[in-house]
DNA sequence: GCTGGCACTCGAAACGAGGGAGTGCCAGGC
DNA sequence: GCCTGGCACTCCCTCGTTTCGAGTGCCAGC
């Protein structure tokens, strides 16, 4: 167990890093905090330090750098969420009013974020999974075509073309429509499964086949893993850390762009629960060398998605789970609303 | 006017420079092509187009480089545009089929030009201007509050929030729906206003302000300019042109992420000819060594939007204008499928 | 267990020489 | 009149050397 002092030499490392990026030796140390101890004293503190793994020097007769293992005692034991500055919490508010749909909220989100924690804003759209149905649309295009449209609580809209073996009558259209509706309106998407697993049995022996088809592929929809939509934003915001760049900007803008990656980054957890990834907890390369604070957010007190940042492991971790905290409770409270 | 032959030095420098990324000089031109004449003639021709303003020197003592202008010369009058192989016309072809809807197509279409440009892509979403309607929906959340939803021939579906002063009752909505969709199915988005103005005068005094509500939410929609949703990828191609990077990329990225910005470079025609623009030409600070390719697209002969890419000024314009017109085709055939 | 002192290390910046690619210009030849 | 070979000149780039300084580890002393 470290010393109450050693703790706190840890914490003036990371936070003088995380400032000035560059690496810290023991005379600044002593010269920027009121440690009590003299320069010596702190190289023996970080010799410890440094062999249990929280700090590393980049070459030897270098100043010291925070690890992986240094920030996730720091995030853990040392440093707390910052509250946001009343100034802060009504340009939040003010900037998320006046959306007029979904996208434009995601939207907002993204750049609010983004410009409030100067990284890359990650906002995931309402997951079907964790929605209810708020409306079922059927949409004669065709005699043989069909489109569907999802409608659900978070005001997220889906649709999708249905390619019929046969035509489809607009009465029995009209017919599965108000059936559908009064059966899976206001139900989780996971519990419709079995609601609309007997409705074509109802239809006419010629119908069934058109009826078994609009559900396969309403049920198809709400299973599909790639519907989990996602907005990026603040990919500007990377070139801040133009420190070792071209090798570490490459990486991750390439990361950034694939779905799944984004959804594994915002993590698994259903709860409101911040997390935060630090370096190689993301066990994606090129991530190597950035986090990721991530919550939670929804209408209720459970998350129907994610929201969070992506920054170089190398940020203001306070300041930050701050923002997102802030702005993922807003985002939840404008979604209640709508 | 130029002779032939200092024509044919401008094009082996651009092509040398595009290829190579650094300035070509006259011995190595005359190596490099067959162009007859001593390194010594190719000086004084490169003396001339370096008064004329087609090339510079980054330095005395150094090679050429193209301008803006030479490089306008270039695409203008010296090269074609360069049509795919068979292998990537299949590529392309395998790629975007099986989207399932619109922002499926969108999202393939920009990874694709992204991939086979090696460049940023950009395409913009079918804009409601240019569309027709297919459906308007509205659906009753709560008693003084209505979704509308829009659905064009394009696949494009929007929706909006309507909260009306008093209750609307759900007979006066299906009327509204019912007269509303028989005026505007099937019409340009643009003749919509005047085909519903007098359509509050048709219904009960008390009903008017409801329906005049959503009248107006609905040609609002219309005329938004914000309207136009444009989907953006391969961002990380930018680190490949790390040339004087931290300093190019970082402006770049920035007009990127601003909608206003990226629906200037698309440009204004609305026809489908295709419109490079070099350099200065984009009149946007910071994207003063890029160049855009963008073309119309849609699924008539009349462009309903545009897509393109961004990338350095020292490009393949030959390539790349042929990779953006293929896949311009291709997503207008697709968009006609469906 | 803390402190001051000291020798040592090693990267970053400054300096300077040399090489080389490229240029402009000129006189001569077809 | 246009092309060519020759030549002197210009600068950038590379590379080795040097210097400088921040930082370290270790040790003896309080």
């Amino acid at each position: 167990m470290l010393s109450e002092r050693r703790l706190e030499v840890l914490r003036a490392i990371v936070q003088d890093y995380v400032g000035t990026e560059e690496p810290v030796g023991s005379k600044a140390l002593t010269e920027r905090h009121r440690l009590g101890v003299s320069p010596a004293t702190v190289r023996n503190d970080m010799a410890v330090l440094e062999d249990e793994g929280y700090i590393a020097q980049p070459h030897t007769s270098a100043g010291r750098i925070p690890t992986d293992k240094g920030y996730r005692l720091f995030v853990d034991k040392l440093a707390g969420v910052k509250p946001l500055s009343t100034a802060e919490r009504r340009a939040i508010q003010n900037f998320l009013d006046g959306a007029v749909d979904l996208d434009d909220v995601v939207g907002r989100t993204v750049r609010l974020l983004a410009q409030l924690t100067r990284q890359v804003a990650v906002v995931q759209y309402p997951s079907l999974t964790r929605s209810s149905v708020r409306h079922v649309e059927l949409l004669s295009l065709a005699p043989a075509r069909i489109m569907l449209v999802l409608i659900t609580d978070t005001g997220r809209v889906e649709q999708r073309l249905i390619d019929c073996a046969a035509p489809v009558g607009e009465t029995v259209l009209a017919d599965l429509r108000a059936r559908l509706n009064s059966r899976v309106v206001g139900r989780r998407f996971t519990d419709v499964p079995p609601l609309v697993q007997d409705l074509p049995d109802s239809f006419e022996l010629d119908d069934r086949p058109a009826v078994a088809g609009v559900l396969a592929t309403l049920l198809e929809t709400l299973v599909e893993e790639k519907e989990e939509r996602i907005m990026l934003g603040g990919a500007a915001n990377l070139t801040r850390f133009n420190h070792d760049f071209p090798l570490t900007i490459r990486p991750v803008l390439e990361a950034l762009e694939e779905q799944m990656v984004l959804l594994k980054l915002l993590g698994e957890a259903t709860d409101s629960t911040m997390t935060v990834r630090i370096g190689h907890e993301n066990f994606h390369e090129g991530l190597n060398s950035t986090s990721v604070v991530a919550v939670g957010y929804g209408s209720g007190d459970e998350a129907v998605a994610k929201l969070g940042v992506v920054g170089p492991t190398r940020m203001d971790y306070p300041g930050t789970m701050g923002a997102v905290r802030a702005v993922a409770r807003y985002v939840g409270q404008i979604l209640a609303e709508s």
